[in-house]
DNA sequence: GCATTTATGTACCCACGGGTTAATTTGTCA
DNA sequence: TGACAAATTAACCCGTGGGTACATAAATGC
C-alpha cells in the first residue's frame, strides 16, 4: 500500500547541484531588476524569489535580510559603472578635446545605465545613508574626477583654461544635466512635453550642454552649437 | 448601579466641533511631511494619522485610500511653487539681466523647497504616473516657461541671444543643476565629500553655473565667474 | 424639534510579505 | 564509508499596516 517514499505525493525536489556562485549572481540580477523597479520598500522578496530560479530561502541563506541583499545591489551597480568609466582615455587628446570627451562620455554613460539611475534615485530618497555603510563605493568614484582632474592640469598649465575652474564643480555640473536627463524624464515629459527626448533633440542637448561647459571652462571658446 | 452613560470607561470624546477644512488641510500637511519623507509606499498611514490632530477614519472619508491622499499631496506642492513663480517678475529687466534673473531664481526656488523636489524623485520613481493622471498639474508650469520665452523673444530681437537659444533647452539645462544640487546632494556627498555644499561654495556655484547659460546664450558674454 | 445629512471616533479585520523552522540532499575529507 | 559541513527545499509564522463596520455626535432644514 505504501508508496515509494522518493515519488510520493509530497516529494520534494530531489535532486539538484551545488552551484553557490551562480545562484547568489542570479539572485542579484533580479534584485537589482526589482530594488531598480520598485525601490527598497516597493520592491518584494517574494515576487524576486518566484523571478529567480532558487528559491526565497537562498536569499536570506546568502544575503541575511532585505537590506542586505539592497546592499549588494548598490555596491554592483557603482562596481559596473566604475569598470565602464576606466575603459575611458583621454590622456593623450589636447585638454579642450580631452574635456569635451569626458563631458559627451558622462551624457552617454547616464544614457545607458537607466537602472544605475533610478537606484541612486531610490538611495537619495533614503538620504544614502546604504551607501554611507558601503566600504567599497567611496573609492569607485575617483576614476572619473582623477581624468578631470588631470585635464584641468592640463588646460591650464597650456593656458586655455580659466584659472578658477575646479575639476569637483564640473563634475558636478556635468553630471547634473547628464542624470537630470534621466531620472526626471517622466515629470519633465508630464509638464512638458516629450519634445526634449526624442533622438535629434537629445544629440542637441548632449552636444549643447557640453558646449556650454567649455564655453565656461576654455578661454574665448565660441559655443557654436547655439547659432 | 449603572454609572452615567456620558462618562463610563468606554466614553468617547463626547464634543467636538466640525470643521471640514480645517481637518483635510491638517491631514495634507502631516501627508506631505510623510510622503516626502518616505515615498508613497515607505509612508504608513496609521503613522500620519498619527500626527494629524484626527483619526484614520477621516484620511479615508477625504482622501478614499492612499494613493488619492498622495497625489492630492503631489497636486498641492506643484501648486505652491507655481504661486512662487508668479511672484517673480522679470519684464521691466533688460534681457541679460532678466534671464540672469530667472536663473538664479530658479536655483533658489529649488533650494527652499526640498520637500517638493523629494516628492518629484518619488513620482519619477513611479515613472509620474500619479502626475499624468493629475488634471491640474500640466497647466502649472507654464509660468516658468513663458518668462522664458519673453525674454527669449526680446533677447533675440536685440541682438543679444544666439538664434538657437531654445527657451525650453534653457529650463532643461537651468532645472537640471538646481534639481540635481539638492536631489542628488546625499549620493554626491557619500563619493565626494560634502564641501560643495557649504554655503560658501553654493554661492559660487549658484553664479557660475548661471555665468555658464549666460555665456552659452549671450553673444560675446564673458563668465569671469569662473576666473 | 424631528429627520436627515455630514462629520467624527473606536474598534476591528485580514492579506500581504518579511522572516524562520526543520528536514533533506549534496559534497568533502579523515 | 561515514560523519560533518554546505547547500537547498517546502512549509509555516506572525506583525504590520491598508482598509472597513458600526455607532454616534454635530449641523441643517422643514
Amino acid at each position: 500500500m505504501d508508496v515509494d517514499k522518493q515519488s510520493d505525493s509530497k516529494a520534494r525536489k530531489t535532486s539538484w547541484k551545488k552551484d553557490p556562485a551562480a545562484v547568489q549572481e542570479n539572485i542579484l540580477e533580479v534584485a537589482t531588476q526589482e530594488f531598480a523597479a520598485h525601490g527598497l520598500t516597493g520592491a518584494n522578496i517574494n515576487e524576486i524569489a518566484e523571478k529567480t530560479s532558487t528559491s526565497k530561502r537562498m536569499i536570506y541563506y546568502y544575503f541575511g535580510d532585505k537590506v542586505g541583499l539592497y546592499c549588494k545591489v548598490l555596491e554592483g551597480v557603482y562596481s559596473s559603472l566604475r569598470n565602464s568609466e576606466d575603459l575611458l582615455e583621454v590622456g593623450g587628446l589636447e585638454p579642450v578635446e580631452a574635456l569635451r570627451t569626458l563631458v559627451l562620455a558622462t551624457f552617454d554613460a547616464h544614457v545607458r545605465s537607466p537602472q544605475f539611475i533610478r537606484l541612486v534615485m531610490i538611495e537619495n530618497i533614503h538620504n544614502a545613508e546604504y551607501l554611507r555603510k558601503s566600504e567599497i563605493v567611496p573609492r569607485l568614484n575617483r576614476s572619473i574626477i582623477d581624468k578631470l582632474i588631470d585635464v584641468c592640469d592640463r588646460g591650464k598649465a597650456a593656458g586655455l583654461f580659466r584659472e578658477g575652474t575646479d575639476p569637483l564643480q564640473l563634475h558636478w555640473l556635468t553630471s547634473s544635466f547628464s542624470f537630470y536627463n534621466i531620472s526626471n524624464r517622466a515629470t519633465f515629459t508630464a509638464s512638458f512635453g516629450p519634445s526634449l527626448f526624442d533622438t535629434a533633440m537629445q544629440a542637441q542637448l548632449k552636444v549643447r550642454a557640453t558646449d556650454m561647459v567649455l564655453a565656461a571652462v576654455v578661454i574665448g571658446y565660441e559655443p557654436t552649437s547655439w547659432n
